[in-house]
DNA sequence: TTTTGTTGATTGATCAGTCAATCAAAATTA
DNA sequence: TAATTTTGATTGACTGATCAATCAACAAAA
């Protein structure tokens, strides 16, 4: 069975492993055990080749900020418009596999882990950065700056608001409403600048 | 040093050593022996007062969602207008003990325990539910009801999202701000409705 | 023979939870 | 009031379980 090049299909295998691992049980305390198993690999080789468990977790909220980077950047291409693009880049962050329960539970778990993993919270930075920045300079082009960069800013918050308020589970908002709902928002907004 | 009617003390100073703790600590994965040491107490007697920490956790939690019901029914009083009774309501989710970094860290950790927790999920629904339904209480003085209903949404969204990116201490949005912009947000929706 | 992949077994540390014992105030009795 | 019993508060020491991490060893390919 050993052959040569394992190594990035193992490290694949064991990142997305990571993630469902995560999502299933709902916490970053999963163990390396659980995520090897989900692998089909011993622990060992967990440890062998991403070296401890904390940087498994850093390779994991890596890909998931991966995924979500590309999605964006595919969806874009199909935009025209600066209007267009925003309603894109909202899309996009509730599109199906994103707004699947156990991504999100993933999303949040690496949300409180940035309060203690220097590592982590940089990439939730950079997701954030990337979300406002999307928004952005594409609001830029239809309103004055002041008022881009305070709608950029709602809009993240709305966006990000819906995200969790969606892990409860309670009041199952559902995909087109948040999308309805944010698009509202930026509509409403680009026109009482007018 | 042993008198009677201890118990209230110590279980008060428990969670409120809870809380101090798990802010510092960033996350829920706590010890015991933290809490205790935190209370000037030994771990042995968090145990005998809350017979585990699953318990003294929710405990926890509950004392969060009790300080912040007892904000928002305070401050209600000095309030007429529904228009003035929202702004309250506004106002109190982002005043000054609630947004500080400890508490934001607390809630964060418990949004991502109320995954695994059923207890926890329960007392943060209830959360949602009451922020919800402060929100549409008022709102439905001002509009439609079904405009209301997805104001009242879009609002409350944009709360705890203004809230969770507060957590990440990088664009560092501060009070008046935030309130600022989910002011907005419901003004432009209501005159929008006209 | 060297390199790469892989694992079982083990270690050392950490922690939640338990328990028996202690201590001092309160209640009861003499 | 003095002697006693009871009760609540409190802890140190311990246990059992869990887990990340290590390592020596082996198997297959180059």
């Amino acid at each position: 069975m050993p052959k040569i090049g394992m190594e990035p299909l193992r490290r694949k295998a064991l990142v997305d492993a990571a993630l469902r691992a995560i999502a299933d049980h709902g916490s970053l305390s999963v163990t390396m055990s659980d995520i090897a198993r989900q692998a089909g690999v011993s622990p060992a080789l967990a440890h062998h080749y991403f070296g401890s468990k904390e940087q498994l977790l850093v390779e994991t909220v890596r890909s998931l900020l991966r995924q979500l980077r590309d999605d964006t950047v595919t969806a874009l291409k199909a935009a025209r418009t600066p209007r267009e693009k925003l309603s894109v880049v909202i899309r996009v962050s509730f599109q199906a596999d994103q707004f699947a329960p156990e991504t999100i539970a993933a999303w949040l778990a690496f949300y409180a882990e940035a309060q203690r993993s220097e590592e982590t919270r940089r990439f939730l930075v950079i997701y954030a950065r990337r979300l406002r920045s999307n928004l952005l300079a594409n609001l830029k082009r239809l309103c004055p700056p002041d008022a881009a960069g305070r709608i950029a800013e709602g809009a993240a918050a709305m966006i990000d608001g819906l995200y969790i308020r969606q892990s409860l589970k309670s009041a199952p908002i559902n995909i087109e409403a948040s999308i309805g709902l944010t698009e509202d928002y930026v509509t409403m907004q680009l026109r009482g600048i007018e």
